[in-house]
DNA sequence: TGAAATGTTGGGGCG
DNA sequence: ACGCCCCAACATTTC
């Protein structure tokens, strides 16, 4: 049996600047790379046209075909991680694993899991921050415990930022320690269950004239914008350290939404109750309505108020929705339906090509006020106001709500002030409470 | 990263 | 010339 070491890809699909990746080549050992199909994850998927499986597949490919320039291969499973393991230190003499921090609930116990497995066999499991610039409690107030409110947060982050902290792994240098072997077949989607979606991505290149313009053209939906990288943070296809670089010198506002995504990341990490109840826990006793049928309009795009339906219908389209309307639609659904904000973010988290738990649970969290530093409860978006200052020429609405201009348009599926109205109350009531 | 309600100001029409 | 009223525009407060 051969002496290697195992890197495992997971939310980090890139072969130049990868932490993990970096020190596993630096090591004594030639370096196995491998993927995990999880069945954990793929089983609960209840879309077998997912676009990110195909995302996923479609890296893996271009993975591939670097390893197999260098006279290595990727090795990809499907099944259940620990069983995996399993298999892989029977074929292998397994020196050491490598990985990536993942900081969700689901990956924690299940790295905690395969941590144990192979500490039990002697088997060191090495793993690295790579997907934020600051994690954990890398970020700390003056008194020693973690922000729960962005502004002071940022700042710190901002003052404790080095060239260092953006510097890339220069993994090239080593790429020679892979381990030598032919080329492995990669297990086909249809063998996994999974259609091939035909819609394509958003290129990886970091367009730098979009990001010097972001401050002033991010809000508009109509306009291109906003960097489209989503995708590539989520599944590590674009290295954040690359992408701060260029945030920092192009443009403070783009850098912010950098920040932004570490403050949740680490909100998730700090707080992981968030994921299924309220940050603000007397946010818990808000009495919702949760009308099915209404939620249902509300998931198709017929709500009768064309921005909130042009999003959600962007969204069940493309699997993308811009962000301003995300917040749109997010106060809708909370405040003029008074829906649980959970079923919303799980409707996201089925849809969204770029779904992050920890930007997807702060982003519903905010708008509907239970979050940390959230929105106040009584900033209510009226869609009208929203789409004069966003859309004023309606070519967002046109584009995904054709039907607008004729006389076949619903009626809305409630009037706004009675809605807000109610909001108000509802909300003031349950926040009245003692907890 | 809100919107509505309420308050204040000042120009202009008019007797 | 002056006071009064109207109301748009802006500012502040409230939800």
């Amino acid at each position: 049996m051969d002496s290697v070491a195992i890197f495992w890809f997971r939310r980090d699909l890139r072969l130049h600047d990868n932490a993990g990746l970096y020190h596993a080549l630096k090591g004594a050992y030639p370096v196995v790379p491998i993927f995990i199909f999880d069945r954990n994850i793929l089983d609960e998927l209840d879309d077998k046209h997912d676009r990110r499986v195909t995302f996923i597949y479609q890296a893996l490919e271009e993975l591939q075909a670097q390893l197999v320039k260098l006279e290595s291969s990727l090795e990809v499973y499907y099944g259940f991680p620990l069983q995996v393991f399993q298999q892989l230190t029977g074929k292998y003499n397994v020196k050491a694993v490598f990985t990536n921090h993942d900081y969700e609930p689901y990956a924690r116990t299940r790295d905690q899991q395969i941590a144990e497995f192979l500490q039990n066999k002697g088997i060191p499991f090495c793993t690295y921050k790579d997907q934020c610039i600051f994690e954990k409690q890398e970020i700390l107030s003056n008194t020693g415990l973690p922000y729960s409110v962005f502004t002071p947060y940022s700042k710190k982050w901002l003052a404790q930022l080095t060239p260092k902290h953006l510097e890339s792994y220069p993994t090239e240098s080593y790429w020679s320690n892979f381990y030598k072997q032919p080329a492995q077949k990669i297990i086909s989607l249809a063998e996994m269950g999974f259609v091939k979606t035909e819609q394509n991505f958003p290129s990886k290149a970091i367009r730098e004239d979009i990001l010097k313009n972001y401050a002033e053209k991010r809000n508009y939906p109509a306009v291109e914008g906003t960097s489209r990288l989503g995708v590539h943070l989520r599944f590590g296809t674009v290295s954040i350290r690359e992408l701060g670089r260029k945030a920092q010198s192009l443009n403070q506002t783009f850098l912010n939404e950098l920040i932004w995504r570490d403050f949740y990341m680490m909100i998730l990490w700090n707080f992981p109750h968030v994921v299924s109840r309220a940050f603000k826990k007397e946010y818990d006793l808000i009495e919702w309505r949760n009308n099915e049928e209404e939620f249902a309009r509300w998931c198709e795009g017929k709500t009768g108020y064309p921005i909130v339906d042009a999003g959600m219908r962007e969204l069940n389209a493309t699997g993308y929705m811009h962000n301003r309307v995300r917040m749109i639609v997010a106060s809708f659904l909370t405040k003029h339906l008074l829906i649980d904000w959970r079923w919303g973010e799980a409707y996201f988290a089925k849809k969204l090509l770029d779904f992050d738990l920890a930007a997807n649970n702060g982003g519903w969290q905010w708008a509907s006020g239970s979050g940390c530093d959230a929105a106040p409860y009584f900033r209510i978006f009226n869609p009208a106001e929203q789409t004069k200052k966003f859309d004023p020429q309606l070519q967002y609405i046109k584009k995904w709500v054709p039907e607008f201009a004729d006389f076949s348009y619903p009626k809305p599926i409630v009037e706004h002030a009675f809605a807000r109205n109610r909001a108000l109350e509802t909300y003031k009531k349950a926040l009245s409470k003692k907890v």
